[in-house]
DNA sequence: TTCGCAAAGATCGTATGCAATCTTTTTCAT
DNA sequence: ATGAAAAAGATTGCATACGATCTTTGCGAA
């Protein structure tokens, strides 16, 4: 789970922001779990896996913590979040206050695009619970995260979709960390709900069914505090 | 209205992070508008009167953009942000999702300790509502934003705190561009019967009371475009 | 061995330098 | 004058350098 280890796609090229480029590529890499929560991430060996300099890699860390996926402690430099039970539960909190009234929105701007947009997102979600093997794992926990996300780009609201991408990502650490089955595939059928609903503009019921499905996946967490939250933190782990 | 004629309380000093002081003191400059959406922030310019390198002014910017109350444009700097009346909705369509929300969380968690504060604040705010001078208005926004951080942070969820903070900020960015009556001090009433439901206990009507008063503060506002957006936009103003 | 402490090594924070890009000014033909 | 093109200047993007801080290693005493 060391960073070095990592592959990561595509050389960087282009001469838009490479800052960017990278930590989308981390950001990807912690939300699917190739980076567990804890991992080191210095800014030297960030800077030589994708060929640029501290400086770059430096602000792509930077932003990552802004995000709430990296913490960084001052001369000591940036790893992976690693969020307490309270974090998780403020993570799920907040998505029960914003995410309902996200799918209300969403429900009163549904194209046929849109439709169709969600029908393929929630079709490769299910090609990728029947298939077996981490990557297929993997691409589990990104489509279901996706399947919000597309959410909250159909809402038309560019600040909260922010939000939710941040939320989302982080709900994939505190999964990993604090996760009783496996993966959240249990909202695979919440999902093709929520969906029929939006098909109906019926806002009501998808903002509800938006509100035990965010019940549902914290449900599934154990966050009781196991070894006492100083010494997890204290042993990065 | 340029940076370089503004004056910045206190020197920067302690080894502490010092990219996140200039941000502090950038924000308030741009939140109680001694910087105008627009203006131009050049790097070399802040370094220079904050005594650091580049490097350090350039995190501090970056941090700003990430907030959303300035905006980078590659090769070209950065700039304070000037947004669209679409932006300023997103915003309080932002807030009337989000900060009702807030305000029953504080409902149940109000300790007469909070309650001093609120009655501090308030009282604060209606100091500097009725002086006179442009220092006073400035004063009188900075504390009208602040009874909702103070609420915020009374809500006990750190994510969604920063949320807000972000919303209040840039919120004081649109009121500038778009409000009718130079301030929102016609918001104090409506602070103070918030306070009044908080001190009660009364969630849901303190949180009935913040969706009004939002609505009541983007009432305020005028957002039609006025000489095209594209033309306003590309002339920086 | 085990503990503490000092030296060596690694990593971070920040300043600075240079090339690339953008902006402004100057120049010159219409 | 006016407008276009070129030159000069300013600013950014990025790499690199160096001191400061942290981490690890090595060594000697209990």
């Amino acid at each position: 789970m060391n960073i070095a280890d990592q592959t990561f796609p595509a050389i960087e090229a282009a001469n838009e922001d490479r800052a960017q480029a990278i930590r989308d590529q981390l950001r990807d890499a912690i939300v699917d779990r190739r980076l567990a929560p804890g991992t080191k991430l210095s800014e030297g060996e960030v800077g030589t896996l994708f060929d640029v300099s501290r400086t770059v890699a430096r602000a792509a860390l930077q932003m990552l913590s802004f995000e709430g996926l990296v913490r960084t402690e001052r001369n000591r430099g940036a790893f992976v979040a690693n969020p307490s039970p309270e974090e998780a539960r403020q993570v799920f909190a907040s998505r029960r206050l914003i995410e309902p009234g996200i799918a209300i929105a969403a429900a009163g701007r549904m194209t046929p695009a849109h439709v169709a947009a969600f029908k393929a997102q929630l079709d490769e979600e299910g090609r990728f619970i029947a298939e077996r093997g981490p990557n297929a794992r993997r691409s589990e926990i990104k489509a279901s995260g996706d399947f919000h996300l597309l959410l909250a780009s159909v809402a038309g609201n560019v600040i909260l979709q922010r939000f939710m991408e941040e939320l989302v990502a982080r709900s994939s650490l505190v999964i990993a960390l604090y996760g009783r089955s496996g993966i959240s595939s249990c909202g695979h059928n919440e999902h093709t709900q929520i969906l029929e609903a939006l098909e109906n503009g019926n806002a009501e019921r998808a903002s509800a069914l938006m509100l035990h499905h965010i019940d549902h996946i914290e449900a599934d967490l154990d966050l009781r505090v196991r070894s006492g939250p100083a010494l997890r933190q204290a042993l990065e782990f």
